[in-house]
DNA sequence: TAGATCAGTGTAATCGATTACATTAAGCTT
DNA sequence: AAGCTTAATGTAATCGATTACACTGATCTA
């Protein structure tokens, strides 16, 4: 009935035992008597007590939370990762902490750079490889600004864990696959060119089109992962006089904007071009024509995320924690792509 | 170079002033003399301080934040709707907190109680109607517990306020347009039965029936709302002996997956069977065939929960408070849809 | 001009849990 | 049995920001 808050203190004399002996019995329950033990808890439950999370982190100097930067949340790309990442992290019995580095209240480094606070954050995971470089650079100090780990895309100066997949074989698996069909033209979607992700993969497709002396592509164009850029680069490959006959996208979510847009103008994929997506969205499988694409373990690229994390936070480091621990990927195939005839 | 924190107490002597003042200065500038102001923002900006989130908690007695609680981040449907409270939330200055209710962590109320706190959160968001009953009605304790709302399902005792699609009118607009296109037998693959969502939109597609005297539907089947469903619910509807000629899916992502699996087996959406879904994700309108569907607005879900929220922590809320804000929706009709031949 | 008002600032209490250190009592050693 | 070790508990300091209350001096009122 009363309003007041219950502490540590009420059940403390509830109880009987003093407030040391009440946190003790809540926290390290071996290191008191199992009958204070039970009148400790006994009395907890009956009082109603809930532990008062400011209080504990103020004391303890840690927030029990990572904070996780995340550019877009509505892209199902992120959100999957988003969801490895919680799972994990609350195996590890710390929270999470959302931040969006794209929402305008955070357009500057000043709003994101509070988050890089031992009292926000026990550990902070950045999904975004965009961030203002003053952010990492000047903000971060060493030392008291909790650990970072990059956890999909990344900044050039690697000074702090990460993981990521394996881009630039996944676009070479690609692109060696529309070879080893026959293809001599070949386009490439790309995703936007100041994104590492997009770059990779360019870069891995590159390297796969010279090895083959197939030359460069003869077609790029650049798009932003979004399944509207997709479509647009079809209205442009449509153009074309001499078009690829297959195309690799940067992204599912583009190839499959790109096919949508080219089977309703009547180009049959895979019949007149083929097309090659990245990621394994859900739906892939499931579109029509099933698409081949580059498969990423997105729940896992969380779950490792979270693990470096906690060696960073727990101080067990490795030596070479820095080194990119990179996921592999596989080129699954489905109906999209097709031997030249 | 000190490792040291940094406190409040540092500004103030190097600002010359009392701790009070430096507090004053920053959370509400107006209170002090400009000149003060200004010495205290060089000392604050020289001594590279940021402010003790904990401490500050711990004081005020909130947290700054919300808790969302969400049943699977990984579903996209969830995801759009945490990214509309994530905007609307940083607009309010609150970060915002995300538990995931199916975590194996969070399996008993027990687990998600501790959330129900003020030194947790300010207030909390649940879209998940499917939260252990014991936990909202014996765990919450109203005046103490923080407010909460309902941002998409909701549980029955409507003792919290709560956003909504309009599930029914939805539903109702789906068979209308298919008994207007001249059907008369009507399928309908249901999301989970235990799910609200699900036995509203049921409800709203058997009263729309109803209306039209057409019966209930020949052929009902109840899926979980994933594409894998949709899958299996095709297999079923394929071995009937009378198939409907339109079915409504309770989800955009059942629809697909069915229409996929039909048409996979020489079954031609819109030609054989009219479909029709519900959502209106990103890739309904680019499917082939593009996806009549019902729009429901996602993005804003989350942003009116919030604002619910919002009118609750700051004690403005209305007297209907309590009484659901139900959010229109349209029926987008595309080429999933055909009138009966 | 005495008294009231008010803006600006300082002093110190406060929020609630944790934990260093002190204390007590019980068990052990020789 | 005196001295030592150890387990269990208590006392009180501590984490860092906020804010009630007190104080000062300046401006205003009658």
């Amino acid at each position: 009935m009363s309003r007041k808050t219950i502490t540590i203190k009420d059940v403390a004399r509830f109880a009987g035992v003093s407030t040391a002996t009440v946190s003790r019995a809540l926290s390290r329950p071996s290191s008191v008597t199992p009958a204070t033990r039970k009148s400790v808890l006994e009395a907890a439950q009956s009082t109603g007590y809930q532990m008062n999370q400011a209080a504990r982190n103020l004391r303890k100097q840690q927030s029990g939370a990572i904070v996780v930067f995340v550019p877009d949340l509505s892209n199902p790309f992120f959100s999957h990762i988003l969801s490895g990442i919680e799972a994990a992290a609350a195996r590890n019995d710390k929270s999470v902490f959302l931040v969006n580095t794209y929402s305008p209240q955070n357009d500057n480094a000043d709003a994101l750079a509070r988050y890089l606070s031992s009292s926000w954050a026990d550990g902070v995971i950045i999904l975004d490889g965009s961030l203002p470089k003053d952010l990492l650079q000047n903000r971060y100090v060493p030392g008291v600004s909790p650990p970072v780990v990059f956890g999909c895309e990344w900044s050039p100066p690697d000074k702090f864990p990460s993981v990521r997949t394996d881009n630039r074989r996944g676009a070479k698996l690609a692109i060696d696959h529309l070879i080893g069909l026959g293809h001599k033209n070949i386009g490439h979607v790309t995703g936007p060119l100041w994104n590492v992700l997009s770059t990779e993969r360019l870069a891995g497709a590159n390297a796969a089109l010279a090895a083959h002396a197939a030359g460069l592509p003869a077609w790029q164009c650049e798009g932003d992962f979004s399944m509207a850029s997709g479509t647009q680069a079809a209205t442009q490959y449509l153009t074309l006089d001499t078009r690829p006959t297959a195309v690799f996208c940067a992204s599912d979510t583009m190839a499959i904007g790109f096919m949508s847009e080219l089977i309703k103008n009547g180009v049959s994929v895979p019949d007149d071009v083929s097309v090659v997506g990245f990621d394994d969205i859900d739906i892939a499988e499931r579109f029509i024509p099933a698409l081949t694409t580059i498969h990423q373990h997105r729940e896992h690229l969380g779950e490792s995320a979270v693990n470096l994390l906690m060696n960073a936070i727990n101080g067990n480091a490795a030596d070479d924690a820095n080194a990119p621990l990179v996921l592999p990927v596989e080129l699954i195939i489905r109906d999209s792509t097709k031997a030249i005839s």
